[in-house]
DNA sequence: GGAGCTGTAATTTCAAACGTTACAGGAGGA
DNA sequence: TCCTCCTGTAACGTTTGAAATTACAGCTCC
């Protein structure tokens, strides 16, 4: 159960973009050095960002900002934008229980109730914490080491 | 994000058992026929709810049984027997993020905080279905389908 | 004592995630 | 206008971890 580093680094990005997005240009390439990623990976983040309505990317020259205020950002709509249809199939289910047994007929139907619970926690869950949170967390962690 | 496909693997064997330990010996080449699994997968499953107290095992002629009420066992339990610290790590961080970067540095203590709420809304949802309510959803698969 | 099972280590196979290369298209400055 | 730098996206290579497989020692009951 590991859900992909996808999402650690958008949220890495937004939270670079909303320290600094206002005073310098944040190019792709800028971000890549930062996570440590591959400019491409970034630009594909970024990419799934915009369409999501989170960030806006200057055309030609490059750059990107945020567009939307950090505590209407959540961390759910971070991760459906980056990796959407990642909550279905959360828990991953054997493929090819035998059609023979009553219980491998059944094993899926079954399976859904309890995996759609827990898909509705991880949702809410998420919905919980917001960008905000995440900065106020960041300039907390800054502040005591004295940076 | 994608648990791990053991875990349902484990319920298909361990609501097995519950429908058929009791009037037949169930062996692991039984539980890999049924579930579409290696009868060695079967085993090591078995043997991790062996140590967690869930079923006990016939040495020398072989056969598995629950050894608890399955009102008692619940989705948490045969997920942490069956792959431990699962929960920790649920969501991947990019692993080089900047030394240079004052995000990079403290992006890990940051994500913490979230990714720490998570784990627990996680364990709580799967603290809340027991191999009781499994059964139950089974035989009313069953039911439906006049089977 | 033999048949059939469990327990476990070592190795192989395979698919999905991630990184990388490559290039077309757009914007702004010289 | 041309040149440079960036974005957007497709195609390909690489790597990592899950799962299957092979192999064999140890136990029990008939």
């Amino acid at each position: 159960m590991r859900i992909n580093t996808k999402c650690s680094v958008a949220v890495h990005c937004l939270l670079f973009l909303h320290e600094y997005g206002e005073t310098q240009r944040v190019t792709s390439g800028i971000l890549a050095l930062s996570t440590g990623c591959n400019p491409v990976v970034i630009r594909n983040l970024i990419s799934a960002l915009k369409k999501a309505g989170i960030v806006e990317v200057a055309g030609g020259k490059g750059g990107t900002r945020l567009c939307r205020s950090p505590e209407e950002i959540t961390l759910y709509q971070i991760y459906k934008a980056v990796d959407p249809g990642c909550l279905d199939d959360l828990v991953g289910i054997h493929p090819l229980p035998s059609a023979l047994c009553p219980i491998g007929r059944n094993i899926r139907t079954v399976l859904a109730v309890p995996y759609g619970k827990l898909q509705v926690d991880v949702r809410k869950s998420l919905e919980s914490s917001t960008l905000a949170d995440i900065v106020a967390e960041y300039r907390n962690a800054q502040g005591q080491k004295g940076q």
